[in-house]
DNA sequence: GTACGATGA
């Protein structure tokens, strides 16, 4: 490869237009097509020559430059003003009235509430952020479809609730929680005259167990529905029954009762439409045509095998010869980023001095916030920004002055791998993405003018991807959703869901469920298993939670729970200064395992937070390779849960002081199968399980050749690797029953 | 002898 010329690019003949060729329509009578005639007219683009251009390494890259939109819409910039001022000034009204109007589907207005008015359930189907979110629900508002009843509007993330809420309150003139309101875990801004109410679809799956036919509701809209999150199937798969219910009690009641009927409004991108509408007998599919700037899309003409390096190859090629405009790498994960930069800042450095500057922000959720805001910072003059981000930048982050977007084509998966013991598997692996997320990413080059995306895959490879992700349910243990299924009186086996997980997963819930007393023999929730379903954790963590009721710890648990649960990893890793990390660390060691070391690290930041301010905890935490994210997450979490305890009426002040047995064991009443003894190897053997384990090098642990020990969960790399490990003593797990024969256990399937 | 895609309650 290194003599011959290698041809990166070539050229994508047919622009990638969704319309008419990616997106087939099941069934075209049953479509309206709401679309804006006039379409932008598209703008001639810079005329260059090509992509030719000699790259540091001295390989020779060529292509050609093709037109192409690569799919709908993106017109309402979320991200303009998230915090407009709620009374804002009348031309500033004016002008956000304007916007309103502007957008592709204020021309459907009519069209759309007709359909809305006829059907109880409605699929539209148009990209994210086409003003669909935004102008649909104030059009139900203002046309009175809503009736009395409050209009619900479902997102996968808080930040896209939160902002949308903000957005929708300045387009009404009002403050965030009078008309419009939102609410998310930690955060609710609502109140007695909120009529549009956006939330996480965690939140509305919440409201089932105290209102299961969510009567406040008398639309509810599912947006973002092709992702597929877990909590998203769960909601729609729900809503089928209420509606079935709601809407066959109010027939024949008057008008009066118009209110308790139920109107659902399904929003996904453009694929996989025909889904949605079979599972909705009846309903109508709306097509509604969007707008964005034109995007040429580069596919590379051989497959790339080293993508980290073709990703740094044709970034060089775009610094080099094109006009200004940031770049955005979509990268799988924190390793190739941190190569990439590396490479990146080398070659960088020997570029002659007339050349821009290159400024690299790296970005990916688990590193520290501040880092990741930095590429939000306007870019010094002559200076390009190179944005090296994982998937964190296709949905839950937009960031602006993006012209070029590289697309590696990869991504990582979590999948969950059952076992029939009970506990199974997380695994992450790097794969393909899909096609829907290949158009996702190219969208963000498009967003504030014309852009650029070079794919570093073959036109085929994107025609093989899948059209769209798996959805969630069907690679992630279930123990949760099955328990809080059980409190609605409801069965994930026999829900009638979009996609049904697989038999081995189900069955792993179950008997996870059961081995912790939710469960009885029969399979029916018991009282333990309901005040379990009340906690906003995994059910093995309230297990814990409720078990240091008896060992009167339930003070140090929470702590160590809220850590367990927090969505980032307490201690930050940086494969540089591993020595230093592993340095720090032992300064909060407790003999007795990681558990009890997390316990002295929160210990210790509480005695900092006492005497420094905020600049000063934050550089205790640098200094001692600490996330202070995780650490403030975890400190909301545990008001939650000591909010919970007192509704099971349990002290939550109870503390056992220093002793530590009462902390690991009642850990140990939760995580029963995540438990294994030491083998002559130095390895050690699951109790509940076949499978061998290896204690992780991260651990306090790790060659310290206990006998027993109980663990939070276990990943699978290369090894299966038992993470946050404790010495738990061989009679306790006795006593659980943890170490007899799984004969003994009642058969659950 | 070493993992860390993204979400959510």
């Amino acid at each position: 490869m290194c003599a011959k010329t290698l041809r990166l690019f070539h050229e994508n003949r047919k622009p990638a237009s969704l319309r008419g060729r990616s997106f087939k329509r099941p069934n075209p009578g049953r479509y309206v097509e709401i679309s804006d005639d006039e379409r932008r007219p598209k703008k001639k683009h810079h005329k260059h020559n090509g992509m030719n251009g000699s790259m540091p390494n001295g390989k020779h890259v060529s292509s050609k430059k093709i037109n192409g939109l690569v799919n709908g819409t993106t017109v309402v910039h979320m991200d303009d003003e998230p915090d407009a001022a709620p009374v804002a000034s009348s031309s500033k009204f004016a002008d956000i009235q304007r916007q309103r109007t502007n957008l592709p589907i204020a021309r459907g207005k009519e069209a759309l509430l007709n359909e809305f008015r006829e059907y109880d359930v409605t699929v539209l189907l148009g990209e994210t952020g086409s003003g669909k979110t935004t102008q649909v629900p104030q059009y139900l508002l203002e046309s009175g479809i809503a009736a009395e009843g409050m209009i619900a509007v479902t997102q996968p993330r808080k930040v896209a609730a939160t902002s949308l809420a903000n957005r929708v309150a300045a387009e009404q003139n009002s403050r965030v929680g009078s008309v419009v309101g939102y609410a998310v875990r930690f955060d609710e801004r609502s109140s007695a005259d909120t009529r549009i109410k956006y939330l996480t679809d965690g939140m509305i799956f919440r409201e089932l167990m105290s209102d299961p036919m969510l009567s406040k509701y008398s639309i509810i809209i599912v947006d973002e529905a092709h992702e597929r999150s877990l909590r998203t199937d769960l909601l729609i798969a729900n809503l089928k029954t209420i509606q079935q219910r709601r809407n066959a009690s109010s027939e024949g009641k008057g008008k009066g009762k118009e209110k308790e009927r139920l109107k659902i409004i399904i929003m996904s991108a453009t694929l996989d439409a025909e889904k949605f509408a079979k599972f909705f007998s009846g309903s109508k599919v709306i097509y509604v045509q969007g707008r964005q700037h034109p995007v040429t899309i580069y596919h590379s003409a051989q497959s790339q095998v080293d993508y980290v390096d073709s990703a740094m190859r044709t970034f060089f090629q775009i610094h080099t010869d094109q006009p200004p405009g940031d770049v955005l790498i979509f990268l799988p994960g924190q390793e190739d980023i941190e190569s990439l930069e590396k490479s990146i800042r080398l070659y960088a450095s020997q570029l002659p001095p007339d050349q821009q500057e290159v400024l690299i922000c790296p970005m990916y959720a688990s590193q520290a916030a501040g880092q990741n805001a930095k590429v939000f910072n306007t870019t010094p003059s002559n200076t390009r920004k190179c944005i090296l981000a994982t998937n964190i930048a296709e949905t839950s982050i937009t960031i602006p002055g993006v012209k070029y977007v590289i697309d590696t084509g990869k991504c990582k998966e979590k999948r969950y791998l059952a076992k029939n013991t009970g506990g199974g598997f997380d695994t992450l692996m790097t794969r393909d993405i899909t096609k829907s997320s290949a158009m996702q990413r190219a969208g963000r080059a498009g967003r504030e003018g014309p852009g650029f995306c070079f794919r570093l895959y073959t036109e085929d490879s994107f025609k093989n991807m899948s059209l769209s992700a798996e959805p969630e349910i069907m690679r992630c243990g279930l123990t949760s959703p099955m328990l809080q299924l059980k409190c609605l009186g409801q069965q994930l086996e026999t829900l009638d869901l979009m996609d049904r997980p697989d038999m081995d997963s189900m069955i792993a819930a179950l008997k996870t469920l059961f081995l912790i007393g939710a469960l009885d023999q029969s399979g029916e929730i018991t009282q333990l298993g309901r005040d379990m379903a009340m906690f906003p954790l995994e059910p093995v963590h309230s297990r814990a939670v409720l078990a240091s009721k008896e060992y009167g710890c339930t003070s140090e648990v929470l702590t160590i729970i809220a850590i367990l649960s927090a969505s980032s990893n307490l201690f930050v890793d940086n494969s540089d200064q591993r020595d230093a990390v592993a340095e720090s660390r032992r300064k909060f060691k407790h003999a007795s395992g990681d558990h009890l070391t997390i316990l002295n690290v929160v210990r210790a930041y509480r005695d900092v937070a006492l005497s420094e301010n905020k600049s000063g905890r934050r550089e205790w935490c640098r200094k001692h390779f600490l996330n202070e994210r995780a650490l403030l997450e975890a400190n909301d979490i545990r008001e939650q849960l000591q909010q919970t305890c007192e509704r099971l009426k349990l002290d939550w002040k109870a503390s056992c002081g220093e002793r530590d047995e009462p902390v690991i064991q009642s850990l140990g009443h939760g995580l029963v199968m995540n438990t294994a003894f030491l083998q002559p190897d130095g390895t050690y053997k699951q109790a509940m399980g076949q499978s061998t384990v290896k204690i992780h090098p991260s651990s306090v642990l790790c060659d310290k050749k206990v006998p027993t020990i109980v663990y939070n969960e276990v990943v699978y790399t290369n090894q299966i690797y038992a993470r946050t490990v404790s010495v738990i003593s061989k009679s306790f797990l006795a006593g659980l029953g943890a170490l007899k024969t799984t004969s003994d256990r009642p058969a659950l399937d």
